[in-house]
DNA sequence: CGTGCTGTTGAGGACGATCAATGACGGTGG
DNA sequence: CCACCGTCATTGATCGTCCTCAACAGCACG
């Protein structure tokens, strides 16, 4: 830790250790089944930085410029919706590897219900279509693994819906630590740290960020985050998994698509 | 036993007029993009009904004793978990022409986590995964209609989730009843009743039978609903609408998949 | 050196859960 | 035909969780 206190919030990129942008999408892309370095070559020639966005700024835009898919490489990203009376929801973070659009380009017309927006400074990529297809018919393993990213943000959604309507506040929020947690593993990322602000909890869980607040020092107090002032950082994790009933399987998509690969790939017959 | 006050609970099964099974599948795929009469024959012939399943019954054990999809051709069913300290937790109503099980196929390890159960008497049917994939390679529009069903259930999930965070119980409880308005309206019972009982509703919205009542009460009074004692039938559907903040669009796949056709499946026609 | 964001704390109030009891209805067995 | 029972709908009362409104402190940034 470098710093003392740990509670500069702009300083959430503490959060990231310094990996490659290629370990990265490497680490990300076996998460998803693809570990054969053949199948991950075309998907690193097709994907081309384009630049940094600034904290705060909608990705969309960049997203309706290029016809492309847009892939996070650092930083933090969420998707949103603000309805016209209400407070922002946060439907999911995005973290360097994910597909932030990839849903424009499997269902273009659903792409206006959903904003995207850099929560800290991000540098991002892009795919475009005319490369994508392609790449996916030379490489199907590819095309899985693109699927197989639709589906574990359905299998996310599902367990937040069944966590949020029946679990207490320090559930939900235990549940979405674990979550995040979970995903940043999936990337290489373990240094325990969140990197989120309470607010953002908050708007994602469906709480009051005063709330938040004193379940996250509830958390504290019963050891399952360390006890720093300011950032969220996991002290305990078997604890934290325990209080949110957080099974990870849901979230482990290699072990789940162990014979799927059978049934849907090249299925021979 | 025709009971003209629309009463009685085991006579759920009045909201559905007489329509051939049939003409129930061609709305229920149609409702799905598959508008062919040439895809919509081949589906036909692999699905056989294999009974009665009584109301209450479990249909889980179906699905794992025939290595087939089920599909449900009369009745109402739904997906649930019980975990093991809490309440029964409803992740979906499942209506004449779903498929019961498609999970099971698409994701092998997933099918513990969830059970179905049958809510009133159905009839179910089935087709064996080995007449699937053939038939699935044939008419690829017929694989495209079963990636579109499940896509259509993240989407349900989605909606919910948000709905469930910010929403007040009038609200969640309105937004179920228009989200199975829409779905029984997509196979062509359009009788305004809601085959669903209070208990069953409160599971599914994650709310208390006592306060789902006090709510359905509100909704009568307001002309939501028609004002019969029991049964839930809606009677001012832009009023529900209107209060649950619904959004049809989510649920209109063959408006959304418009332009989708183009991407993924053959070009035109 | 102000301005703004984030985190923290306190007090009051609304929403919905829980417990408990009653009524309505259908089905079952006498 | 009637008594009994189970399920579902309904009503009242109490209580806990979480929201809202407010105020303030620490830190970053222009």
């Amino acid at each position: 830790m470098r710093n003392d206190k740990g509670a500069s919030w702009t300083d959430r990129a503490q959060a990231f250790p310094t990996i490659s942008l290629r370990d990265t999408l490497r680490a990300k892309f076996r998460s998803l089944g693809v570990d054969s370095e053949a199948d991950l070559r075309p998907l690193l020639r097709i994907i081309t930085r384009i630049g940094d966005v600034p904290r705060g700024r909608d990705i969309t835009a960049i997203s309706e410029a290029h016809k492309s898919a847009i892939i996070l490489l650092e930083g933090v990203a969420c998707w949103f919706r603000k309805p016209a009376g209400g407070h922002r929801q946060i439907l999911a973070f995005q973290y360097p590897g994910d597909l932030l659009d990839f849903h424009r380009y499997v269902l273009p017309k659903f792409g206006e219900t959903i904003s995207i927006r850099a929560l800290t400074a991000c540098s991002v990529g892009i795919a475009r279509y005319e490369d994508i297809e392609p790449a996916i018919d030379e490489h199907p393993n590819l095309g899985l693994a693109l699927w197989r990213a639709t589906m574990l943000t359905a299998m996310i959604w599902r367990e937040r819906m069944l966590q949020t309507v029946h679990a207490t506040a320090l559930m939900r929020v235990a549940h979405l630590l674990c979550e995040q947690l979970a995903r940043l593993e999936a990337i290489g990322v373990n240094t325990g740290i969140v990197p989120l602000s309470q607010s953002e909890v908050a708007d994602a869980a469906g709480l009051s960020p005063v709330h938040v607040n004193r379940t996250i020092q509830h958390l504290r107090k019963v050891g399952a985050l360390r006890d720093n002032r300011g950032g969220i950082e996991v002290g305990n994790r078997r604890r934290l998994m325990q209080i949110a009933n957080f099974d990870a399987g849901y979230l482990n998509m290699p072990v789940i698509l162990s014979n799927w690969d059978v049934k849907i790939g090249q299925s021979r017959d």
